[in-house]
DNA sequence: AACACGGGGCA
DNA sequence: TGCCCAGTGTT
């Protein structure tokens, strides 16, 4: 139950300063916390909303050391922007950041707003990013709910709820009923480190939790038990062809995306759509082959190669990826404006200057050897 | 292979 | 309020 905790103030002022303690004994050194200025806080956050620390590090500090500055970010072309992105998913964080920072300079004189209604009028900033920003860059005391606080405070009172909406209003409440007037930013880091570093998913670390007599998922030996979350749904398999036209010259085609929705703006070879597997116990061959994908953009190849199929898992699906390398003939793709918004035929070495998501890195690595 | 992380945006 | 989003690391 987290309504008696609630009404504790004793009980919560207690746990918010064994927290403090903690922090100041056992804080992760993260480059971002030498310097709390609010774009490094606004910057890692952002990062940190889709990926754990480790991968987060080399991309922060390549980031930062690309666009030191909130203006810089602003001034910088888009393509720019996804090239340092490209590798840590979710693109659609990188065009917010882009678009966040041109409006701070255009409505904000360039300075961060320090309001909350402000903050999640920007792009790409919620509820727990503006919190975060609030209370790590400017010492206010906004609590923070993310994944990590989240588990920690379900076990700390033992709920029985699956995460939801409604459960995690209650967590907003005791969340803001936690943050100490005091250090409030520190607070915010230390239950996030809890999170990460004792209060983990699977065997936390409780002895050396401070809030280890506290924790009523503890008392009752069931830290492991919680949250308790809803069954997952199966991933759905799909596949797809990619193909990998080479010219004469050597150069390879690549494909601009569209401004809007899926990868917007980022490169990519010549993909047929994404189709449904239909097959239950026997995979069937393609219906669909690399010479009618090529057709479709306009274009003529012959000499067909192909390599392993590539696996890839995204966020709701399977995809298993057919590549097909072909000796381009005639014609020049077709751009349809709903996917592509431009085309280049990219000599190999250059190839490494766009920006290209996982996926068609792989596909373009497969054939790389044979090159 | 299953699971956890992760939160904003939109219909 | 449910659903979506072109990953990744761990067990």
């Amino acid at each position: 139950m987290v309504g008696p905790l609630l009404e504790d103030t004793d009980l919560l002022l207690l746990l918010s300063r064994r927290l403090l303690e903690f922090y100041d004994h056992h804080q992760r050194s993260l480059p971002w916390r030498d310097n709390l200025d609010v774009y490094s806080v606004w910057l890692s956050e952002v990062m940190l909303q889709q990926t754990g620390v480790v991968t987060v590090l080399p991309y922060y500090q390549r980031f930062m050391g690309e666009f030191p500055t909130l203006q810089a970010l602003a001034q910088a072309p888009l393509e720019r922007v996804l090239f340092h992105w490209q590798g840590l998913g979710y693109y659609q964080r990188a065009r917010h950041l882009h678009q966040t920072a041109q409006m701070i300079v255009l409505h904000h004189g360039g300075v961060f707003p320090q309001q909350l209604e402000l903050l999640l009028a920007l792009p790409g900033i919620g509820r727990n990013t503006a919190s975060a920003i609030l209370a790590i860059a400017f010492n206010r005391p906004y609590a923070i709910l993310d994944g990590n606080v989240k588990r920690v405070l379900a076990r700390l009172t033992a709920l029985e709820a699956p995460l939801n909406r409604v459960s995690e209003q209650c967590l907003w409440q005791l969340a803001q009923r936690l943050t100490p007037v005091e250090r409030p930013g520190d607070y915010a880091q230390a239950i996030m480190d809890l999170g990460a570093t004792i209060c983990t998913p699977r065997r936390p670390q409780c002895p050396r939790c401070p809030w280890q007599p506290y924790c009523r998922a503890r008392i009752a030996g069931r830290s492991e038990h919680y949250p308790i979350t809803l069954a997952s749904v199966t991933k759905p398999r799909r596949w797809q062809i990619g193909l990998l036209l080479s010219r004469a010259d050597g150069r390879i085609l690549l494909m601009k995306r569209s401004s809007r929705g899926l990868l917007a703006g980022l490169w990519e070879p010549p993909c047929s759509d994404i189709l449904p597997e239909t097959t239950t116990d026997q995979p069937l061959l393609p219906a669909l082959s690399a010479d009618t994908v090529c057709r479709g953009f306009g274009l003529e190849a012959a000499d067909w190669t192909t390599a392993q199929p590539i696996r890839h898992t995204f966020t709701h699906f399977h995809l298993t990826l057919f590549p097909w390398q072909g000796r381009w003939l005639s014609g020049e793709p077709d751009i349809n404006a709903a996917r592509h918004q431009s085309w280049d035929w990219v000599a190999p070495d250059e190839i490494g200057q766009f920006p290209i998501a996982t996926l068609h890195r792989k596909l373009l690595q497969v054939f790389r050897r044979g090159l």
